[in-house]
RNA sequence: GGCCCCAUCGUCUAAUGGUUAGGACGCGAGGUUUUCAACCUCGAAACCGGGGUUCGACUCCCCGUGGGGUCACCA
């Protein structure tokens, strides 16, 4: 019975994702929460969803919302969290300022920490003073102002914030699932804050405090995070509370070099949905970006559940690879059923075309569509660029440079005939043999006797028949169109071309 | 700059002392073909450098070098 046996990494661990709602999660921050998420699964655990909120300047409306979107867009699901609940709630953080204040007089009776009335003025000039001395900077022996005396002027109104009293000599050692054992000299560190001015607990404070109450076993964050490793383990000491195994990921990087950032064209998760790209291609990009297995390139969203391993995680920094993003996107396209392809096409197809053409898209027409584009799209998005002319009713004639070329060049009269006598022969089909085949015959018999490639003549009907020089394949385009439209279009390319 | 992390094809990665260093993207060549794709075949392409340890190092250790992260009352 594995749930007999103490939680620990492989049973049922308890990962959280933290997002603080500043904005839209962007790709390297919701690999995290990909990651923690599949590790948890797989183990039988439990993935929470906490908001870090304690940043009243930087909170954003709304933000709360999107990352909920994000997470559920990508099929993430949570166990606790903000808007579903659970047993170590509430899990919005300036909720929690209350458990907060209770935690931090713990340590306040302990003179663990201590209260600092400094001015930021004051720290300014400490921090100028150690940049001209050359002193390692840090704010450590800034006041020390007796316990009691602090209370009562904290008391009476007196801004200040709560340091924790670091250790001034002697090491910290902290283990990372990953690296091993990191270790850092205390005199390098900070009496960091654990409380502001404003009653809010800073991240370390809010971190050790809530991952403990919340039965966290497993942190994985960003390897930004490696230089406030000591603080925590510290802290964690401090309190008497065990201490999470942590997990740190190196950081996605733009393909210029340095953190993937929206300047280098990360976008959010959202923004992919938009894009065109399919949740399940964004969550095999993200879980192949910094993680391997084997040979394996696809891995279906069960294979990642049942394969992924945080202690597989790569520690060098991967390069965002867009190049291999999209061509994953487009095999999952390919790899969609006819139906659901479809389906996902016209919900696409409604959002792109023109706003004159009337919603709901014609279903059977869009499944009489969706198996000639399926495999010629990478996105979602570039849907549209090939399929307009099927709802557009004037399809422009390309200007004659961008129709007569190659063998057609300067050869306009002759193409227009060849054009009209096609309209002509299809015209001549009768609606009932109206099919891909029937077509098909008749243009490759109509190139024959007039001497024609049928690559010669196929390329000039179909830019007349679709308005371009790249399509689906011709005869069931011109099939779907229908004689009627099929016919005109070439007789007006022809008029055109004797102009 | 201090501290910390990292290092296999251009990119994402596999290989955990013994392999012709494997796969994928991208790239090149060919095939297929009504355009474009898709698909198939083939090809070029890597162990950062120097010392050790070892019978034997991509794999372990040290030193360089390079890249990255971090130095807030932000997370």
């Amino acid at each position: 019975m594995t749930d007999d046996q103490p939680r620990s990494l492989t049973n049922r661990p308890r990962l959280r994702y933290a997002p603080s709602p500043t904005g839209d999660p962007h790709v390297g921050n919701i690999r995290q929460a990909v990651w923690s998420w599949l590790h948890a699964k797989r183990y039988g655990g439990d993935f929470i969803v906490r908001l870090e909120d304690t940043d009243q300047a930087r909170a954003q409306p709304g933000a709360d919302r999107r990352i909920f979107d994000s997470l559920r867009w990508l099929g993430v699901e949570w166990d606790e969290g903000p808007d579903v609940g659970g047993p170590h709630g509430p899990y919005v953080q300036s909720q929690r300022l209350d458990v907060y204040h209770e935690e931090i007089n713990k340590l306040l009776v302990q003179n663990k920490v201590r209260r600092c009335f400094c001015s930021p003025e004051r720290l300014d000039t400490i921090r100028e003073e150690q940049r001209q001395n050359k002193v390692p900077p840090g704010i450590r022996d800034c006041c020390d102002v007796d316990p009691t005396e602090a209370e009562e002027r904290a008391a009476s109104g007196e801004a200040n914030v709560v340091r924790f009293r670091t250790p001034r000599t002697g090491t910290t050692v902290a283990n990372d699932l990953l690296r091993g054992d990191i270790s850092f000299e205390n005199h390098t560190l900070d009496d960091f804050v654990l409380i502001k001015s404003d009653g809010y607990p800073t991240y370390h404070f809010a971190h050790v405090v809530d991952d403990h109450a919340m039965e966290i076993t497993l942190v994985t964050r960003g390897e930004e995070w490696i230089s406030s490793l000591p603080r925590h383990a510290l802290l964690f000491d401090a309190f008497g509370y065990e201490r999470p195994i942590y997990a740190h990921a190196s950081v996605i990087k733009a393909p210029g070099g340095g953190k993937l950032s929206k300047r280098h064209g990360a976008k959010s998760v959202l923004e992919y949905s938009d894009d065109g790209y399919l949740p399940d291609s964004l969550l095999n990009f993200l879980c192949l970006t910094g993680w391997g297995h084997e040979d394996q390139t696809i891995f279906s969203r069960d294979e990642l559940l049942s394969l992924f391993d945080m202690a597989n995680i790569t520690l060098a920094s991967a390069t965002f690879d867009h190049d291999k993003l999209e061509w994953l996107n487009g095999t999952y396209i390919r790899s969609l059923d006819s139906a659901t392809f479809a389906k996902a096409l016209k919900a696409r197809l409604e959002l792109d075309l023109p706003p004159d053409v009337a919603r709901p898209v014609d279903e059977s027409l869009v499944e009489d569509i969706a198996p000639l584009i399926q495999e010629r799209i990478t996105l979602m998005t570039d849907a549209i660029h090939l399929v307009d002319f099927f709802w557009v009713t004037d399809v422009p004639v390309p200007p004659v440079e961008d129709f007569l070329v190659k063998k057609w060049r300067d050869r306009g009269p002759e193409a227009a005939t060849a054009l009209s006598t096609a309209a002509t022969k299809l015209e001549a089909i009768s609606d009932s043999e109206w099919n891909r085949e029937r077509i098909e015959t008749v243009l490759r018999e109509h190139a024959e006797s007039i001497g024609l490639k049928a690559g010669e003549l196929l390329s000039i009907v179909r830019t007349a028949v679709t308005g371009k020089k790249v399509s689906p394949p011709l005869f069931e385009s011109v099939e779907i169109i229908g004689k009627g439209l099929s016919v005109e279009r070439l007789q007006s390319a022809a008029l055109s071309l004797n102009a």
